[in-house]
DNA sequence: TTTAATAGTGTAGAAAATACACATTATATT
DNA sequence: AATATAATGTGTATTTTCTACACTATTAAA
């Protein structure tokens, strides 16, 4: 009994202020020249999980990233040639690990690129509803997950810690009250160490801390 | 390129003031005289909606049920007889609307029973995991969604529905509190109508304004 | 030394959450 | 008719959380 199906993988990071997805290029038909989320077929005998990681790995060189399952995708009508069942993945990642890691070395991509999720061009598939579904789950999750921190450094300032906040809510917050509700909820560790390479007053940098985390959140 | 895959429902009533799930006993192998979920293989051509419609048809004798999606699970050794692909669905049902109907007409499952989720059997395959983490789902939903009306008679008491908060939840609320929050969100509407067939005060009847619901949560 | 850019901070008022106990009402029983 | 039973329905005081709001401090560059 032999079961095809693929995974599709909405890689995010955090640059700029900015939440981006990674998109590449398709080299195959259906949709070839057309942009995609990176996606490929599962191997048999290999978890959904590890496919994912290897697709991920392909198209941004890491390792070792955050993976949650958004949902399966299996219209009868979403891919041209017959139904493929797909299972979209959510991967974070830190800016600063890929920056200059993606080439992409497949022969179903050409170029990946970082797109901002503000302005995403017209997508292969159904891609385009992934990834909105993707960003409404980060939505109802931001408060109850350390998800978060997997888009920023681990040493990082408030300020960026409430960018993307933003981003992800799509709204913009008070600094005092956000500074006051996120050191109260108690699992961030102030360092005794500043932001360099800034012209400006450098900002503290604060970490998660992680025990104190799932101590809060079980 | 064929695919092949199930589905599997974790179809959800309330009474007796408790969650119950709808188990069926297989009558197919593997795991031939086993309680699991309700479910099978999706047809060729058929959305996956469909099928799990289908299959909650077979056990409850309901069309036009509550769905959600709840996640794929694929690990490779899920199936003792190769990998096979399922995609979990959430249905809620009214008890009243089942009680008396459910006699499954399939050849691959015989008798199907309302189980108290507090106190479930050893279930075939990864069945376990996926009632669990239904019931996670609903948790984190239940502020957010209008779910819960789906297992509750269009008329209702403000006590049934604080104990489908209980039992979704786990813990239990103070009625005074609980019923000042509820009325207090607006789309409750008040009934001039009462219970009836009860030995001891009748309580007064409630239900839900579906456009006061959607304005507040949109 | 001045400018530019961002960091960092407190308070008062409003709203929401919590803790808590008893009188009311309808039916069934004697 | 009186009583027992079982669940309904209600208010207040306290604590906690949320919200609105503006200026001084710091650093580097010009």
């Amino acid at each position: 009994m032999l079961s095809f199906f693929t995974v599709d993988c909405v890689i995010l990071t955090f640059h700029e202020g900015e939440l981006k997805v990674l998109l590449t290029e398709r080299n195959e038909y259906p949709y070839k020249d057309w942009w995609a989320l990176p996606g490929y077929f599962v191997d048999k005998g290999e978890e959904m999980e590890d496919a994912v990681k290897r697709i991920a790995y392909e198209s941004t060189g890491l390792k070792d990233i955050y993976l949650a399952q958004l949902a399966a995708f299996a219209g009868v009508k979403r891919h041209p040639e017959g139904r493929i069942l797909t299972v979209a993945y959510i991967a974070l990642v830190r800016y600063e690990d890929v920056k200059n890691k993606i080439k992409p070395v497949t022969t179903y991509m050409r170029q990946a690129k970082w797109y901002s999720i503000q302005n995403l061009p017209e997508l292969a598939f159904d891609h385009s509803e992934i990834v909105s579904l993707s960003l409404d789950k980060l939505k109802q999750n931001i408060n109850y997950s350390s998800f978060l921190f997997e888009l920023l450094p681990e040493k990082f300032t408030l300020t960026q810690l409430q960018q993307i906040y933003e981003s992800i809510l799509g709204l913009s917050l008070d600094k005092r009250n956000f500074r006051k509700k996120i050191l109260n909820l108690g699992y961030l560790k102030e360092l005794d160490e500043f932001q360099t390479g800034v012209s400006y007053r450098a900002a503290r940098l604060y970490k998660l801390d992680k025990k104190k985390f799932q101590k809060i959140f079980n």
